[in-house]
DNA sequence: GTGAAAGCGCTAACAA
DNA sequence: TTGTTAGCGCTTTCAC
């Protein structure tokens, strides 16, 4: 019943007959102020001991082995995936993941990054509201931070972002090439997200290379009256042209495919279907859902390594934008060309 | 460009006109020790100062104000849904959660919960491949422990679970209620994992209650040649007397739907499909999905409020076995009474 | 090369 | 009711 008292540095430096100065010194890889002996003798005592240097003791004085990553909400698939990429990358590091939600709210957001600095965290990554770079940008004095999915000029920090520019005009383009006269871009409110605002331009450009006016419906997420109101306006279009949607990520197409599926009007022919994100599901619709595949892992991991870099060298930090391409994904549900399957 | 000294404890008993011990017993809500006004002043200056405690030092000395939430893998939606849920309970009480996977690995599980031991954690919520019992035993007498999902009887500890037994049953006996002659129950190896066993002990059970033999498919999730023998199996199946698949969980039927969708065979009549875990695509599906939804969100939050018990008082230990209730949602992808609807 | 000692910010006896 | 003080486990000067 009585609690086994923990190892500390202090039982490795007697144990090894040397110093906790120097048992430190060992842990932080400074080998070079060390004799080989020494070295290899503490190495031994503690695999022996099973010895773990408490990370709070470590984070006490300097920066923690705690990095903060902060996303708008753990389930979206692609926070989620960004995530365990980071977390596969830190871990190998030797560090461990404070993971908080903002639910999208700036005034959560601020308090959570405030509580993560309060604990000392070694680094930050954050997909932002973009309603904290002040407070984000003192942070970045003291701290390595990564903006991840969305970007925002601030000073000192590495914005990490996919193409969505590109990606968006890209799959509006296939669709108009494979013979959609029209494709209705359905999104929530863009507020100043960088993410839909340039999916929306990307869309927007695209419809003005093809010469085709942009159409866009506005929905909010888990307002089921919004996404009715976009069925009645699919309703509208004449059937004789064949015509897209083309959502502006994967959330928004789980809540409008059951409706669209229902509503009467078949795909792909007359209505193609596309969607940024790749969602696990895609698979599951009949047909098969056009996508964009956002480079997650990738993502995941540059901000991880970036943060790392900074945390062993701060003079690393050239700020800039990192951006990874995204891949659009052409599947049935946007096939109005009929071609001979193999 | 230099870093902005931190408001510690001391600036507040300073600007308080009080001692550093005061102001703690303040933060740790030692109010009986206290003086009206004296609580006042503090409340006050932590207001104007912005002062937020350093959690690592609190955490130095005793247990700190970090949880340990381990799981399998946190993009599943079990886990992400459950992690969500306790993550929502521990923020409001202050508490800041560490949220590690194991894939499943029994020796990364230990190391990781190693590593949150050696972190000072306050406790640890976790969903244990079973392999670690001795460990989890020994760190339980240190600190509150809960296990989720998966249950195993461990001294001191809290398991919280939901009844897969009794769901599996009734989703069976749902199925040879609606006239399914047959069903199949397609899942993963079980190994010592205590929901696997009993959705098909519990699978088994329903098919003796209505004198069917059972039939078990074994798959292994990312190995296609195991789903596709699956496929061949149901095709070899008389397509006279309906029978219906239930998949063990969401995870396996978002593989094996694409290619039961494409085998031929339609849904619901001969055949029926049904899962556990409620995917949140169920309604993506043509038929929509059958499927058992799991108490997710109040699975964390009890666990989640259970380890706030304990850490509150050691005493409130209770180890015991809560089994939170599941609910079988019938669609109609397992409808084979044709019904009017309203 | 190595070690002594002074903290890091906070908690918790023990005193007063 | 409040304060003094000794740590918690580790890092980091500064000496030797």
């Amino acid at each position: 019943m009585n609690k086994p008292r923990r190892i500390t540095i202090k039982d490795v430096a007697r144990e090894a007959g040397v110093s906790i100065t120097t048992v430190s010194r060992y842990l932080n890889q400074n080998y070079e102020a060390m004799g080989e002996e020494t070295r290899v003798k503490i190495k031994e005592v503690i695999q022996r001991l099973g010895y773990q240097p408490n990370k709070l003791a470590q984070g006490l004085k300097g920066p923690s082995r705690n990095i903060g990553v902060v996303v708008v909400n753990m389930s979206y698939p692609f926070c989620v995936s960004v995530i365990r990429s980071i977390s596969k990358i830190l871990s190998d590091a030797g560090y461990n993941l404070m993971v908080c939600e903002t639910s999208g709210d700036p005034q959560r957001e601020k308090g959570v990054i405030q509580s993560l600095v309060a604990q000392n965290i070694g680094g930050l990554i954050i997909q932002t509201n973009g309603e904290n770079n002040a407070l984000l940008e003192e942070v970045a004095r003291t701290l390595p931070v990564v903006l991840i999915d969305r970007e925002f000029p601030i000073p000192a920090v590495t914005n990490v972002v996919t193409n969505n520019f590109h990606a968006s005009e890209k799959l509006t383009s296939a669709l108009f090439h494979e013979g959609y006269q029209q494709v209705l871009f359905i999104t929530e409110s863009v507020a100043q997200i960088s993410t839909r605002t340039e999916r929306l331009n990307g869309y927007t450009h695209a419809c003005q290379q093809h010469a085709k006016d942009p159409r866009i419906l506005w929905i909010e997420r888990g307002n089921q009256a919004t996404l009715e109101s976009v069925i009645e306006e699919l309703l509208k279009l004449s059937r004789k042209d064949p015509f897209s949607i083309y959502t502006a990520n994967g959330l928004i197409m789980l809540e409008l495919y059951p409706l669209v599926k229902d509503c009467g009007i078949p795909s792909p022919r007359p209505m193609g279907l596309a969607t940024f994100d790749e969602p696990d599901w895609v698979g599951l619709t009949v047909p098969h859902l056009t996508c964009v595949r956002q480079p997650t892992f990738q993502m995941g991991e540059y901000a991880a390594k970036k943060i790392l870099m900074q945390i062993k060298d701060r003079n690393v930090a050239t700020p800039h934008v990192e951006v990874l391409p995204s891949t659009v994904i052409l599947s049935e549900s946007s096939r109005l060309a009929s071609e001979a399957t193999p």
